[in-house]
RNA sequence: GGCCUGGUGGCAGAGUGGUCAUGCAGCGGCCUGCAAAGCCGCGUACGCCGGUUCGAUUCCGACCCAGGCCUCCA
């Protein structure tokens, strides 16, 4: 089944052709480690963890990269403010990244590339760049030159005249155009720093990207993807510099660019201060909601944020764990179903696989023959899984909190058995009774032919 | 101001030139000691105005509205 993605460049959906099958190349921007990131900022990990999913299923070797962006001013404000080295800082949020993921089911990506540790690949490309006359030195600093690229503009659909006459920001009396951006600066004392033919300094924002990119997947690779946010400056930067700092050869091949997640209708925003931090949120929903919730929309569409959202992701992932824990005698190996893989082949179409899962979660529910009780186990199993979902036991999932803890079973166990002693004395009020205790405690219950089973109810 | 998205039923959210999205919520019924779960059934939709067409939510144009980017941003 071919693959196809819309592709920002072209703005158009293309069938996705890598350049060499044998090896699929694929760099998605990650976080600048200066504190924990927030929901919106998951989004991209989580949906190109898909695409990566469905990419490795495609083609036998993928290489997915995703960079830590570990030098950066708002770095070092954080680890000024705590009188420590940068590290303490970079160290702490990475970490932190890496374990917010995980709790969200992303698979970490093949190379994380950290920026600190190409500072001399940076300081080649700067060179090149320098060499080829598409950058130029000025006051301490070393700016490309937009003037040098005469495709700059062509991802976010910017004219480049218009760019420089609209241009909001104060122009730095060194820069040749307004345009022009900064690929090294200087570093005073107090500030981390590396030498460099133009003096102790560090890499602007961009150039990290190319660097890496470069060093660890090759000239040319087939996806690049990130934040919608990200196209003009830094995605249209990135190939300026290293288009030119490669002969004119071709930077990615397939830019894609996810919605952004917004709260109450405004994009969701450190400097709008209206976050969620992921962090936070993983300790009062389960983690797979906060995954279903992101999958929900269209990558490529904004997703708004709530409350009822996340009520709505609980309640689908509650009714899919119900099918599986009514199968718990059932062997089954996941087997992706044809239809799952369509729909995410169609452009990471996520709602329209999400729709095809519930299909076989009905199927599933409904199933009576031991055979096709296996197959139809597989398949929700299976289509699931391609989205990192029903990676749990039921069982789990319905005795764990919001918080994803386990709840402890001893005290309900004690009083679900006094309410059974009262329900074959038929003692009615006292068993409504006990089950009105439960539900005090958050517990729900359900009687069934083969006893009574609880869950615990989540926001 | 320039560029780019999008406006679908109570909510979320796909999709399509002509029967069905799907989920959550709601309503009725079956089942149940009563619930819950499950099963059966039900309802409400494509921003506005034109155009093309036998037929438009879908294609085209204008308008209104919302959001994003315009060098911090995922």
């Amino acid at each position: 089944m071919a693959i196809s993605l819309y592709n920002t460049l072209t703005r158009r959906t293309e069938a996705f052709v890598p350049q060499d099958p044998d090896r699929v190349t694929m760099y998605v921007c990650g976080p600048t480690v200066y504190n924990y990131i927030h929901i919106g900022n998951a989004r991209p990990p989580v949906v190109f963890d898909v695409l990566a999913r469905l990419l490795r299923r495609h083609y036998p070797h993928v290489v997915y990269a995703r960079n830590i962006t570990d030098v950066d001013d708002k770095i070092n404000a954080a680890a000024r403010e705590l009188d420590v080295d940068i590290s303490v800082i970079t160290d702490r949020y990475a970490q932190a990244y890496r374990d917010d993921m995980a709790g969200l089911g992303v698979a970490p990506p093949d190379i994380e590339p950290h920026a600190t540790d190409h500072i001399p690949q940076i300081i080649a490309m700067i060179e090149r760049l320098l060499e080829g006359g598409h950058a130029y030195a000025a006051e301490g600093h070393v700016l490309f030159d937009v003037a040098s690229y005469a495709r700059y503009g062509e991802l976010s659909g910017r004219d480049p005249d218009e760019l420089l006459a609209g241009a909001r920001v104060e122009v730095a009396p060194y820069k040749k155009n307004p345009g022009d951006f900064v690929l090294w600066k200087p570093s005073s004392a107090d500030l981390p720093g590396w030498d460099s033919p133009w003096g102790r300094g560090r890499p602007g924002w961009h150039i990290e990207c190319s660097a890496m990119t470069e060093a660890h997947l090759g000239e040319t690779i087939d996806i690049h993807a990130g934040g919608v946010d990200l196209t003009f400056p830094h995605h249209e930067n990135e190939i300026a510099q290293s288009t030119c700092a490669h002969g004119g050869k071709v930077f990615a091949r397939y830019w894609l660019h996810n919605g952004m997640l917004t709260f109450e209708g405004r994009k969701m925003s450190k400097s709008l201060g209206n976050v969620l931090q992921l962090h936070e949120l993983l300790r009062q929903h389960p983690a797979e909601a906060l995954r279903l919730m992101l999958l929900r929309g269209h990558y490529r569409q904004p997703l708004d944020w709530s409350d009822n959202a996340m009520t709505q992701a609980v309640r689908t992932l509650d009714g899919w764990y119900g099918v599986l824990r009514d199968m718990a005698d059932v062997e089954a190996d996941g087997q992706i179903p044809a239809a799952v893989e369509a729909a995410l082949c169609d452009d990471l179409n996520t709602p329209q696989a999400l729709a095809e899962i519930s299909q076989l979660a009905d199927t599933a529910r409904q199933a009576s023959e031991p055979a096709a009780r296996r197959a139809a186990k597989a398949a929700l199993l299976g289509g699931a899984a391609l989205l990192g979902l029903l990676q749990q036991e039921p069982e789990t999932w319905f005795k764990q909190g919001n918080d994803g803890e386990a709840v402890d079973a001893t005290a309900i166990d004690a009083l679900l058995e006094e309410r059974q002693a009262a329900r074959a004395a038929r003692d009615f009020a006292r068993s409504d009774a006990i089950r009105d205790e439960l539900k005090a405690l958050g517990i729900a219950i359900e009687d069934g032919a083969q006893g009574t089973r609880w869950s615990v109810v989540k926001a």
